[in-house]
DNA sequence: TTTCTTTAGTAACCC
DNA sequence: ACTAAAGAAA
């Protein structure tokens, strides 16, 4: 594998502490891959190397490649998503972490239904917050690694209960034995820290350890890594590797100094940078140069265009939003696969996806709705969770009117109070359920509910495979006759379960199948061998490259976009979000925007994006735009 | 208790 | 334009 001289200088380094730098298009997976296979070419073995992500898709090509560079066929335990590390981590260190063994992990729907059933139950000051702008909340500050006696002193006063409402939501995990996604990563850093003969061990195991996308890291991940690699003793390495001008994840927690803290934190760190952009003309690295150059807080690489100086970017004012897809179409060449479309809101996809299917161009919009979240999923995986000991009533909730057997929230309340009070799990009650006050409908379903449930929930206790489970659950639950209904014509809603159900014939626990079912995202299927072109939010496209990008509604308002509440560190984001927006594209760079747009159903004027004076190379002095000195 | 009607509030999405 | 939540009617 043919690296530069910095390339090489990250993949060789044995031990020790090195930050790579590395700027859009600058090799960095193929650097990453490279060092890896350095690693095992020097003998270490495969579950010697810790590798972090943020996308399962991210760490399955790291694997891939490296099996495909050194012709092998290694399998990689700890490479993940920080995440799926933190499963595997909680699941193998269970006791000490205070769970279950089969801990279950809940997703945003859960997560909603429980702080929903939490707000009807008492009376609270949380100023206008909905039940997912609380989860926002709580999640925020589980990412900040906040105690909720720290999460309370923070409050406003019209929002002083959100701390009672997050340690009832604690309480309802507990209850269901599940955590939610950011448990993971805080009771993975809250068990090492306690346990200090596991992380001894862990960091025996873990020989070497490897970052990515470390300016996206927050405050739990940056202290997971820092346990995890502990004292350096000069044969151990830590790999950490990231872009703080890619940072486009801040409101989810993602805090790029990080990087800045890195090199107090690991005192003797190598700085590597990685500036040779081996992916785009001269042109469009010099159009999103002059976009990053007005951040005020910046590391101040310099890349350099490696591929000569290509054409010129396109900037182009379209009358309607409308005009803008029109603009797109005919702008398109073959093969369409390398030609994406990128946007601020998913909201704008629209326009495009109606040109497209009038000019009988294939497209598929990129990110999207996940697999996993697909309703019919949910559902059977919700029928899996009720049969586990204990009351996880979220899942009950999903389930019960599956089909329809007429029980609105009232029932399922007294059905769940009754279940607790007599039985310790919900199949059991519901073939007790003629001792129960509920209607005799109610107790004539749920009896033969229960009755068609019971064998399965023996099967699951008897650790039998998961597919022939799920199998059961469709039988039992009737589910074919409930999807039958006219809403799925296609039978596609049919053809995903079956999909599903086949996907979990490689799993040999139910555990282990439902960890990774709920870890897997939406970018993780894509099938790069048919001809579309891509739809994305800027956001779902950063990592990807193409030989044509469209940015589109380049508006004031839009991209940038101005909320009432924004900081000067949000609109320092936007900067960045158009500058990873132009370094998708290889060859050709389109710029457009349109004057006027739909938008929340109304007709909106807007102006032209400022990025785009910034691109035709008008400075913006009066903001002082200097880099900040970090030393690096 | 359930279902229908009105009304308010609208980003980005990894796991 | 669309959705989710609250309020009103059946």
């Amino acid at each position: 594998m043919e690296l530069n001289e910095t390339q090489r200088e990250v993949a060789e380094f044995e031990g020790g502490v090195a930050l790579v730098l590395a700027g859009a298009g600058s090799g960095k997976t193929k650097t990453l891959v490279a060092r890896v296979a350095r690693l095992l070419e020097r003998g270490v073995h495969p579950s010697n190397i810790c590798a972090m992500t943020f996308t399962n898709k991210a760490a399955r090509e790291m694997m891939e490649r490296v099996n495909i560079v050194l012709d092998e066929h290694y399998y990689f335990p700890w490479f993940g998503t920080f995440h799926s590390v933190c499963v595997r981590l909680l699941r193998q260190e269970y006791a000490a972490a205070g769970l279950m063994k089969s801990f279950k992990i809940f997703d945003e729907g859960d997560a909603v239904m429980a702080v929903k059933k939490i707000l009807r139950n008492g009376d609270f000051e949380i100023g206008k917050l909905s039940p997912r702008g609380i989860l926002a909340k709580i999640s925020r500050a589980k990412n900040d690694f906040l105690t909720i006696p720290e999460f309370a002193s923070g409050l406003p006063y019209y929002q002083r209960d959100l701390a009672e409402i997050w340690r009832e939501y604690e309480k309802n995990l507990e209850e269901a034995g599940a955590v939610d996604f950011d448990d993971l990563l805080v009771k993975s850093v809250e068990m090492l820290t306690k346990n200090p003969e596991v992380l001894a061990r862990l960091r025996e195991q873990f020989q070497h350890i490897l970052v990515d996308e470390y300016q996206d890291t927050n405050t739990v991940q940056y202290k997971l890594v820092k346990l995890l690699y502990g004292v350096e003793d000069g044969k151990r390495s830590l790999c950490v590797v990231g872009d703080d001008w890619q940072s486009i994840y801040s409101w989810r927690g993602a805090d790029f100094r990080n990087i800045l803290r890195f090199e107090q934190d690991y005192k003797n760190a190598r700085v590597i940078k990685l500036q040779k952009n081996y992916r785009s003309t001269q042109e469009i690295l010099d159009a999103a140069d002059r976009i990053i150059k007005s951040s005020a807080q910046r590391s101040n690489k310099i890349m350099h265009a490696t591929r000569g100086v290509g054409e010129k970017v396109i900037i182009k004012d379209l009358l309607d939003d409308r005009e803008e897809a029109r603009f797109v179409v005919n702008h398109l060449m073959r093969p369409y696969k390398n030609s994406a479309v990128l946007y601020r809101t998913n909201a704008q996809s629209l326009p495009f996806e109606q040109a497209l299917s009038a000019a009988g161009i294939a497209y598929k919009i990129y990110g999207g709705q996940r697999f996993f979240d697909r309703k019919e999923i949910k559902d059977i995986i919700g029928f899996v969770r009720l049969l586990f000991d204990g009351f996880d009533e979220f899942a009950l909730h999903r389930v019960i009117n599956i089909p329809s057997r007429g029980m609105g929230d009232a029932s399922i309340r007294k059905l769940d109070v009754f279940a607790r009070a007599n039985f310790d799990n919900y199949v059991d009650a519901f073939l007790g359920a003629f001792m129960s006050d509920l209607s005799k409908r109610a107790v004539a379903e749920l009896t033969k509910l229960g009755s068609a449930l019971q064998p399965i929930r023996e099967m699951l206790a008897n650790e039998a495979a998961p597919a022939e489970i799920l199998r059961k659950i469709v039988v039992a639950s009737e589910y074919y006759d409930f999807l039958d209904d006219g809403t799925d014509p296609e039978g596609s809603r049919r053809a995903n379960l079956e999909a599903f159900i086949n996907d979990a014939e490689s799993y040999a626990s139910m555990d282990d199948f439902l960890a990774s079912t709920m870890l897997a995202s939406s970018s993780d299927e894509d099938d790069p061998s048919d001809d579309f072109v891509i739809l994305s939010s800027i956001h779902a496209a950063k990592g990807l490259e193409f030989e044509t990008v469209f940015v589109v509604g380049m508006e004031e308002g839009l991209l940038p976009m101005r909320r009432a509440d924004a900081t000067e560190d949000d609109l320092e984001e936007e900067i960045r979000l158009a500058y990873v927006a132009m370094t998708r594209a290889k060859d050709n760079l389109y710029l457009l925007w349109a004057r006027r747009r739909q938008m929340y159903g109304k007709i909106k004027q807007n102006d032209r994006s400022y990025f785009l004076d910034l691109v035709e190379g008008k400075e913006k002095e009066e903001l002082g735009y200097e880099p900040c000195d970090f030393g690096w």
